[in-house]
DNA sequence: TATGAATGAGCTTTCATTCAT
DNA sequence: AATGAATGAAAGCTCATTCAT
């Protein structure tokens, strides 16, 4: 049924096997701490042939923040083409973080703690990436805002920025505390919360101000 | 009144200027890419005098760390002896960040790069004190439920996530943008926003859910 | 019969290059002012290939350690289990200071300066080895008294500091003159001299003292 | 009686004070591990001060040496105007080490640890006074084989490494086990054993050869 | 005299990266 | 494809020495 792996097969599952044990000990030791050695006995191999398989350290790093970031952003770009109601798209968002965070903990520990506010690895051009994340949220709130479903006297950046934040937050706490969702229930729970709250405070009042 | 300075303001303010210069330069490249030469480069003092004043590049973080968490848990303590209003006191916590950022805006960046997400440094010890920061925020906020201020339906650690994540991404995004606050009346903005959603979409409502 | 070397054997040898050359320099500037700069250079390699080999300055220092404790343990063993002459077993010990002085002459010469006198780098374990060493020379000593060879009217461990101390300090002084053993001849004079002047000395007299 | 010091007086006694804490520390920690802080700090005075009495670590060092030599040589060169029997000689020797090991023992302990055989911090220079030392008491055995009291079918040098190699092997060890003499007794029990074995086994037989 | 702040060369150790096999 | 020996640039820390006070 599978007779014998073809050399690309091959090439693509070691590439996965050194790109997980990096998610790995990136996770556990921060990026400037996880050595090349780590990583590579992590994935059962040879320090070596790291550099068969990624040019070098930083190249490693951005192979997992472009896994990271091109996730995210093909599932915002759906929303994009066919908008569904702004419930939606932010529960979507929640969702995606949530889901993320049960399938692959370890990018998104790499994501809240050497992403997404860590100096530590920041090229600019890495900064940006977050920029761009920001800026397409930032257009859902204040497509919100035109609709009248949120309110208007704030900033929409501002209301981003509350709604992101309090994600984050949860995110990261679960991240730094190593605590895991406790199934369906709790992912549903933590995204009604955090929903509901920002949603109603931030929703445009019936009689306006 | 004091025209020269005493051997022992000399050296307080020797330290002061390593303090800040470390300050600096970790804000700008991170714990671990901050170089005791460029510390010492920024406070205009050869290498070996850093560790005169500081056992170690450790040491040296472990004082700023200090530095930032006691003027934060100062400024809690205070509310804890005579507590006003739960609005008040959330207030106190948001003014306090911005108030810091106004006036020592490294020590924010490097409390939200360095201690409050990145894995960079952070020993048990260091965790420790976001923890026990957190837990008092919480008792904040549950004394809110337990008023009938907050709404009871959501647990007070998820609200206290909304809360702090919220209040973390405006600085998070100041911080990571470098952007000033543009005086008194921003700092307002931000402020009202914050409180305003966050109690509007955490208030109890009147007749139940 | 091996046309070529294995992966070991290079391996082995490149280690034995280490080692000598850390022998040599050790010996020339002592082990505190002996830089690894200085060894990689003796050895011919790279600096950090040192640490390749040998896990830090202290274990390259302990490889030496060993190597001459093992050897002199070896031969002091085989003499424990067939027991020869005390006059045999005394050569013994002398032949194999001046056969090392001849052979491995940097080792003798760590051996005199490092271990045998300087507190340069004794841990508590060196120290140890030294007095195993010295304990298991009063033995034959002691055996040489009872078997009336020897005076018993000195303490054997007396007699053991005369015996040590007199052959030490042949080596000693060859080392620190770097004066090299002038063939075969001039290693029995030494040997009858030191042997000659300790036996006649300490013989037990016939008609007591 | 002792109405003030003189500023001479008190100099020198300060001088001596960190001569004193020099020894001490020296002792303890070796030659280049004794750093300057840690003999002021024995001292009881700042590191600064060091430098008023001492040019340098080196020059503290040497000044400890010529201390050693030079009482050694004073006590040498009594006998050389007059000299008495071979046996007093040697016993003047033998007891001298043994004397300023009871009043000095740190001096004696430097003496065996980073002179008399570690290459720690021999210059040249200072490896010329042992060899002075080694050369007057080589005159003396010579001396004594010309008087047909010692043997001269060996080497005057080699009897003089076997006496002088016994006798720093006693005071070795009591250094490095940190044993003092116990009383009179056994400093006597000590000068006996030694010389006895030395003579008897380096005496000129009655029948020549 | 006396202090200790200030300097900077020097040392060990780490680790990303290259390269011969 | 795979290994791990080899390289050398950093970086943290120490400490003898100088010097202003």
């Amino acid at each position: 049924m599978q007779p014998h792996k073809t050399h690309n097969d091959a090439k693509k599952e070691k590439e996965a096997a050194i790109f997980d044990a990096a998610c790995r000990v990136i996770r556990e030791k921060g990026y400037h701490q996880a050595r090349i050695t780590d990583i590579a006995q992590a994935a059962g191999i040879s320090y070596g042939l790291v550099y068969h398989y990624f040019k070098s350290k930083a190249d490693l790093f951005d192979a997992i923040l472009t896994e990271w970031w091109s996730g995210l952003f093909t599932m915002m770009d759906q929303y994009q083409t066919q908008p569904p109601s702004l419930e939606e798209q932010l529960a979507a968002i929640v969702g995606y973080f949530l889901d993320q965070y049960e399938k692959r903990p370890d990018l998104v520990h790499i994501f809240i703690t050497e992403i997404s506010r860590s100096s530590a690895a920041l090229t600019q051009e890495r900064v940006q990436m977050f920029r761009v994340f920001m800026g397409n949220t930032e257009k859902i709130i204040a497509w919100g805002q035109t609709q009248k479903i949120l309110r208007s006297d704030i900033k929409p950046r501002y209301l981003t920025y509350i709604f992101l934040g309090a994600l984050e937050s949860f995110i990261s706490i679960m991240v730094l505390e190593g605590r895991p969702l406790k199934g369906r229930s709790e992912k549903q729970r933590i995204a009604t919360a955090l929903l509901e709250v920002f949603l109603k405070g931030a929703r445009a009042s019936q009689e306006g101000k």
